[in-house]
DNA sequence: GTCTATACGGTGATAGAC
DNA sequence: GTCTATCACCGTATAGAC
């Protein structure tokens, strides 16, 4: 019992228990959820999914933990990749970053779940634990403009659009589906046409003509 | 009683009990916000709170109303409006955006819920109510494509890059002031730098050259 | 590990005095 | 309109059998 303090791996049910959790926290939030529903959607008891974690809060917090180190790690560490030039890697960040989340469609909600009710020091925590810095993508943005390829940007407003542009599609899916494209395509379709129009959107707006 | 169901302009302590609710919900979205905290934060008894709206249901919609009503309006009108030129609307958008979004603070935290909720069908009706059809820009942009003053752009993606980085900053807002400007500078400050910012970065983005 | 039954606290909502 | 007191319900958490 209690091997949710170390590394090991999660027994079966345990593991489909913190799934259910994920798709559930992510869809109504930490308020909204309810621990008879978790326990529904994994097809366990009610108290089973106490017996795992402890509480609601345990499990909340050990779903935090699996969704932003399987997320963040990826992309800082491409980000912080100081051998891949500027360009590429603004292509291979929406690329992977878009992947991502639709591998893992609870993400935004989760995020932005977490981040409306305060949590954000406990991923900031995260970031300072890692030694990953943004700074290696700052001083290459700062290199490019000197070497005259980019025009002259901030490149903390440069990865915040990049961010921004990646991950509010998701969140704001209903309304894009709903208003914008209609019954045009799939949204799934949409996305992929995101992955290849972004890029260029972003390079085009830095690059020196 | 019940003046909640026509027009009539609020009473002064219905007023405050509104906007003590805007306040909550956006920081705590529907199920995390509690009855109790809304009074406490308008300054009135609970009871009082429920004698205005009767539910938390039904303030909670009245608080969705207020807020879009007060904001989309607003927004698309100058998206609609024909006679703007392209740069222009990019330019006014992001300030017009940005500046309503400063002056209601619980807009993004508020939208983020209400559409993890799976709300978008309300406000989906509201533009559908609305006279405000999004192809009056759509075709604006295709005209500046054909004259060849931009390049070949699908108009959805771009109106979504729009939206995307002038709305998701403020949720994002802890881990960015936490994580990529530091103590560097002020929030605001960098909010009032991406209103310059960020219609050079679209327009350079599209602008033929 | 997995279940049923239950204790316990909190929250929305109302009754009723003023 | 505004308050105090109270109720009914629901959700977390645990006890305890198997």
């Amino acid at each position: 019992m209690e091997n949710h303090k170390n590394n090991k791996p999660l027994k079966r049910t345990e593991k489909t228990d913190m799934e259910a959790a994920k798709k559930i926290f992510g869809r109504k939030g930490f308020d909204g959820a309810r621990m008879q529903e978790i326990a529904d959607e994994a097809g366990i008891n009610k108290a089973l999914a106490h017996y795992y974690f402890r509480s609601k809060d345990k499990l909340f917090e050990a779903v935090i933990n699996e969704t932003f180190l399987s997320f963040f790690p990826k992309v800082m560490s491409l980000m912080s990749n100081p051998s891949i030039s500027l360009f590429q890697k603004i292509e291979r960040f929406v690329d992977l970053y878009i992947t991502l989340i639709q591998e893992n469609p609870h993400i935004p909600g989760f995020m932005a779940q977490e981040l409306s009710r305060g949590g954000a020091d406990r991923i900031l925590d995260m970031f300072k634990d890692s030694e990953i810095k943004p700074e290696v993508f700052f001083q290459q943005v700062e290199k490019e403009i000197k070497r005259g390829t980019i025009i002259p940007i901030d490149p903390v407003h440069l990865i915040v659009n990049m961010i921004s542009m990646c991950i509010f599609p998701f969140l704001a899916r209903p309304l894009i589906s709903g208003f914008l494209i209609r019954d045009r395509i799939d949204y799934n379709d949409f996305l992929e046409e995101r992955k290849k129009e972004l890029p260029k959107f972003i390079i085009n707006s830095i690059k020196k003509k």
